[in-house]
DNA sequence: TCTCTAAATGATTGCGCAATCATTTGTCAA
DNA sequence: TTGACAAATGATTGCGCAATCATTTAGAGA
């Protein structure tokens, strides 16, 4: 199957020589074109050009000890939320010629360990890893790494070096504490999977609750299995086995929030006298279902973008002045939950 | 920001050196380790687990002209389709140690391209590309690739290596012919995106239709926009302007199809009595649904793994027995189209 | 025990580039 | 015109590893 090379790699040198100069000359017009006079970088542009050079990563790697890719660990390939990251992350990284490699921890910190000394053995130009709750372990590499390093999803006190995200427990409380202001009494938590920042956003759920006197540990429904529609249908038939009163749910996430619509469409209970939906992440379609979907509204492209951003700003040497970016969130209220006092 | 390394690195000299051993016998103890004595490889993989030695892939692909990267090329990261691929490409490549890096070509030819170019550049252990679609310099530059390329998603005659995929017209012609069927006899077709695998899905619907008689081009609504649930009720409601007496559609995709079934609920539209849908792929929800949607099931992970596994045996120099691979696809037949003769 | 072959191990070299330091050229003010 | 200094360019070297070829050792058969 694989192919033979015939022609021999047009080499740095090759240009050099076309162009009567030496080859460090060619690099440094190539990499730092200011650097070099015009009339010299012009030639040798048009000989790179003529010749078809094309440089070499691999060496320019070895011989300078970094690369021009950017390392990024993320919990899930398939979760609708990162997609919208890398998203960001992307567009950032082609604009800078910067290549990604992506990592998929799959919620496991040893994965994320072992994954993480895979990337730094490459010399990445940057990092960007997910969360704020990573292994000492890995909090140690991640400190002792010659590159600058992002965390994104969530902020906290003690960034490594960067952050770009918001508070989940923040955004649970705001999602909770408009169930209780639309005159619900017995709100109910639906979550899947447990990770670090559904624990947060659980925890802004309790709070809330319990600042209202109605709090129930009954009404907390969660699981580790991933995510899904199907999941949400799931545990809201666990959720009415339990506690047949309950009158709102809060869902992890909006794919919970569709299932828990599905499930009550099915059975006939009217959305939102008889039960209010909040979801989280404000996905497109929330707004068009049917009621619409109230959601807590996160900006996952854009964080992908300030991630990325801030990532080569400190990559090109720049202070980067604000390593903490608190992007918020907005609940958006949506048909789904309505004054039912 | 970044901090300095003080530490020399260890290379494979060190544990050459206190191995007592050359240097090109730690190589191979750890490359090959067939090929060195099980007494050495033991001692070697001790020193090495001692000093923590970890290879240097950049020299490592300097000295022999090849990177452990698989690069990929997916023309959308947002799209849920490629998420499943890529999921079941990320679990093949990690398993035999390989890297991914991916390119994404927003549905462009001439972004594809360059993007080969970037690719090729770096000596990539194989290349995954999505579609047969290929402009004719990219398929040069793949043909004359010193790697292995897997096409995916789809298959045809000219597999530039090999391929993984199904055939989107057949999944769309059994899907039309089941609508048919049913006895709907204006059937429309909802497209969204319109890239090489939506219009070959046309195809199939137009070509369906007209033997059956039923075609009809005022039922055919197309755009270029990406694909959203929020689409998939404009789609219907310009359907509707245009073909009020319309009975059931196909949808593009899912995404589009869930639209399609918000719509209806808000216009009183009973499904599948007065208007059948039938989506493509099936994602998860699509079943859970109210009423559940019938759609064409495709092996979306089964894709990337066999695409990866694929790869990985041709770089090991297996002889492929079987380039083309085609995953079929499966009507999943559900609630949102019945039999209404 | 000796030869022959295969397996195991080693020495040398170069992959293509950028860092470092050295040198040349150009520019400006006195 | 000259000197001083900055800008532009060049020569050398080594990054860490694997390919190639050479050599040694072990094992088998006679």
């Amino acid at each position: 199957m694989r192919k033979k090379i015939t022609k021999r790699k047009i080499t740095l040198l090759d240009v050099a020589k076309a162009a009567d100069v030496s080859a460090i000359t060619v690099s440094r017009a190539l990499r730092h074109p200011a650097s070099v006079s015009a009339k010299l970088r012009e030639r040798i542009q048009h000989v790179v050009d003529d010749l078809g050079y094309v440089p070499d990563p691999a060496a320019s790697a070895l011989a300078s000890a970094r690369t021009n890719v950017v390392g990024v660990l993320i919990p899930s390939i398939t979760n609708n939320v990162f997609a919208g990251v890398l998203r960001g992350i992307y567009m950032e990284a082609e604009k800078a010629g910067y290549g990604i490699q992506l990592g998929n921890t799959r919620y496991s910190m040893l994965e994320e360990e072992r994954l993480l000394r895979v990337f730094l053995s490459q010399r990445p130009a940057g990092l960007i890893v997910t969360g704020i709750d990573q292994s000492s372990a890995a909090r140690t590499q991640l400190l002792r790494a010659d590159c600058p390093v992002v965390q994104i999803m969530e902020i906290g006190d003690k960034p490594i070096d960067m952050m770009v995200g918001f508070s989940h427990r923040d955004g649970a409380s705001t999602a909770t504490q408009h169930l209780v202001d639309c005159g619900y009494t017995r709100i109910a938590f639906l979550g899947a999977r447990m990770d670090p920042r559904t624990q947060r956003r659980l925890e802004g759920f309790s709070q809330c609750l319990k600042q209202a006197g109605l709090f129930d540990q009954r009404l907390v429904v969660t699981t580790p299995k991933a995510s899904t529609v199907t999941l949400g249908c799931e545990l809201l038939s666990e959720l009415l086995a339990r506690a047949p009163d309950a009158d709102a749910v809060f869902c992890n996430n909006d794919d919970l929030a569709l299932g828990v619509l599905f499930e009550c469409q099915r059975r006939q209970i009217t959305v939102p006298t008889d039960m209010g939906i909040c979801g989280f992440n404000d996905l497109e379609m929330m707004a068009v279902a049917n009621p619409a979907i109230t959601s807590v509204r996160t900006f996952r492209e854009e964080m992908g973008r300030e991630a990325m951003g801030s990532l080569l700003a400190s990559i090109a040497g720049t202070v980067v002045e604000q390593p903490v970016i608190d992007l918020g969130y907005e609940l958006i209220k949506r048909q789904s939950t309505r004054s039912v006092k």
